[in-house]
DNA sequence: AATGAATGAGCGTTCATTCAT
DNA sequence: TATGAATGAACGCTCATTCAT
């Protein structure tokens, strides 16, 4: 219906329209990831995710209808991520290359994203986010858990509900040590000793205990 | 409380101060730290603490500056509990005893006092909170792998920086995925496995490795 | 209507951009009396507007400079209404039938327009939403008083001023109770009760007391 | 336990502290009630109604839970004053005096209490406050119209369900055009006219038609 | 003529903090 | 020591208005 205005001044086109609101999206899930990490979600204001974004205040509404709404819609792309993550691990057939691919993943992870992982830890023990992000984190964890435990089957283990756990933690734990101290960790030192413990020859040992 | 004022006129005493101040700091820290593990220090105002506490809104300004300080005076007792608790687990001449008990004080320890072990963690990833909260972590993290790693090598273990640092985050990962979910971590089966896993036998057959 | 672009280069001729704009014009008109009916004016948005009427925001900025001007062209368009209806009933010779009609033409249209009506009197009672709608109100109440004057006089009545007001004070009553509660209202009945009361016969009765 | 204390640092007595309150809550609605009358409920801030009240936007809600707490209160009092006066009135003996009392006390207490009354019938349009107001508004309106009916059908009316509504609409529709325009409405000359009109001997006189 | 992304002032509300008593 | 009325800065959020296209 207007595709044939004569002058310049057409209203945008969808294509731009969608560009546009692609980039301002991404550019506030960014600030906000950036700013919760470091403040916390309550120790954040919209005013400045925005600032940080460079947009105004009353854009980011135009984007997410609120503060919890812009918290959620981040959680979850973590949460997809994750869950990415896991099926990659799971298409692995050899368990004690799984088990090396998870240390070295989850290691390699933080590294590269420790802004998100403490964004992730940190929400979890704001008592009053619980239902907006507490459910996705356990459903996650349960989630990889199984993961692990079928892994830790298939390996010839038994007692894998503990070991499962504690291997879990185990991991989890090193990347919470890392987020930390993230200069003086010895992450990549702790993961090649971690890789050896799991290795085929310890487990197979540790089996016969 | 009031036995000294029957006449109305006689003024009370240094040491009745001193008493009078000492206990209504501690029932305010006490209220402080139940509120603050329930809702959040952002989730909670001076009011509810003073409600809970039994004190007026202005009282709790006598005893501390700001909000802030309170949480600050919170963090810094933890910190004091935790050292006490290194103190006592480094007294133990048994190396292989040594470790059991840092295992089973852990665990039991989450068990007992989630609400403080919530807060204390949610403090740590929230380094606005208090501006010393992570030096102070890490001092303290510091200290305890400290103690692991002497420990580890008393128990002749090898490559003592890594195994110290495994150690320690396995047993903080533990405590993490328990209060992420305390109905349904199975927190003793785990510590039983744990306890097995380093265990003299273990450990004297994993040095040989 | 967009017959004239088939081949996208004629530029649309003066009189179909009026006829465009008027229509436009129009709609928007329309889309705000039935919102503002229902939500009132602080409630109502320029996006609820813009979305009933099938426009874009910015459009509506195109046609009025402002809400508030919109709202001003709304009330303008309803006071021209009113003074047409006063001209309707001047031109009824016979005294008696005019008041008559003036009963029964003010209960049918509150009857028809109920938000219309409301509008009006909730703009009249908010002298901040525009600056002149109390004058207008008050010319057009005088004009109506005046006429109300006129016909009670030529039906031979004796202080008009006073029994003017009353009648108009009567009629309007009646359209506010039935606003505030059209499910309740006997308006039916107390139409066709006024209507007796200001009979002529009644009127002549009434005038040798 | 501390009417002992030596030093003039007392808290304030229970005393004290009521009327604080209670001239601080007397202020805030004197200054919300004109606040609302002028510029209707919507058009009004706390702020508004603050500064006209001589204290900080925070106080206000020391006072009033919200804003609309703060409307419902004012509309609670207003209702409350309203409904003293239909008692007053339903306590005197003569159906023709309590018809003169009503319409006398009407028009005096409009005259008195204009921006009460413009506050009152200006909240009943906005459509957004249906459920804060409307409903008070309602009820009251009935009772007013059940005490009219009684009156009427001591003083002989027939048909007194419609006639007791064209009385109250007259009444009330005086009052609104007392209200537009307070300078120009001559209220006491309609006043007298009314009384006229609904005295013994005109009453009689219409009941035989 | 038409679009909707973008702005920013302002709102209702909360709460850490102060202060007169 | 103890109280709670009072303040004011800040927050999450809305929306009239502007502007590039």
């Amino acid at each position: 219906m207007t595709e044939q205005l004569v002058n310049g001044k057409m209203p945008r086109t969808k294509e731009q329209l969608e560009k546009i609101r692609e980039e301002a999206r991404s550019k506030i899930i960014k600030a906000a990831i950036q700013q919760f990490s470091f403040k916390g979600y309550h120790g954040t204001s919209i005013s400045d995710i925005a600032k940080e974004a460079g947009i105004s205040k009353g854009l980011a509404y135009n984007y997410f209808e609120s503060k919890q709404a812009l918290l959620k819609a981040i959680f979850e792309s973590i949460m997809e991520a994750g869950y990415e993550i896991i099926g990659e691990l799971d298409s692995e057939p050899d368990p004690f290359k799984q088990i090396e691919n998870i240390i070295k993943n989850s290691c390699d992870y933080v590294k590269k994203n420790i802004e998100i992982w403490r964004l992730y830890l940190g929400m979890a023990f704001q008592p009053d986010l619980i239902g907006t992000t507490t459910n996705m984190t356990v459903n996650f964890t349960t989630e990889m858990i199984k993961l692990i435990e079928k892994v830790f089957r298939k390996a010839g283990l038994k007692n894998v509900g503990a070991e499962a756990r504690i291997f879990a933690a185990t991991i989890d734990g090193i990347m919470l040590y890392y987020i930390f101290d993230p200069e003086n960790f010895p992450i990549d030192k702790v993961k090649k000793t971690l890789v050896k413990r799991y290795s085929k020859e310890e487990i197979n040992r540790y089996k016969q205990t």
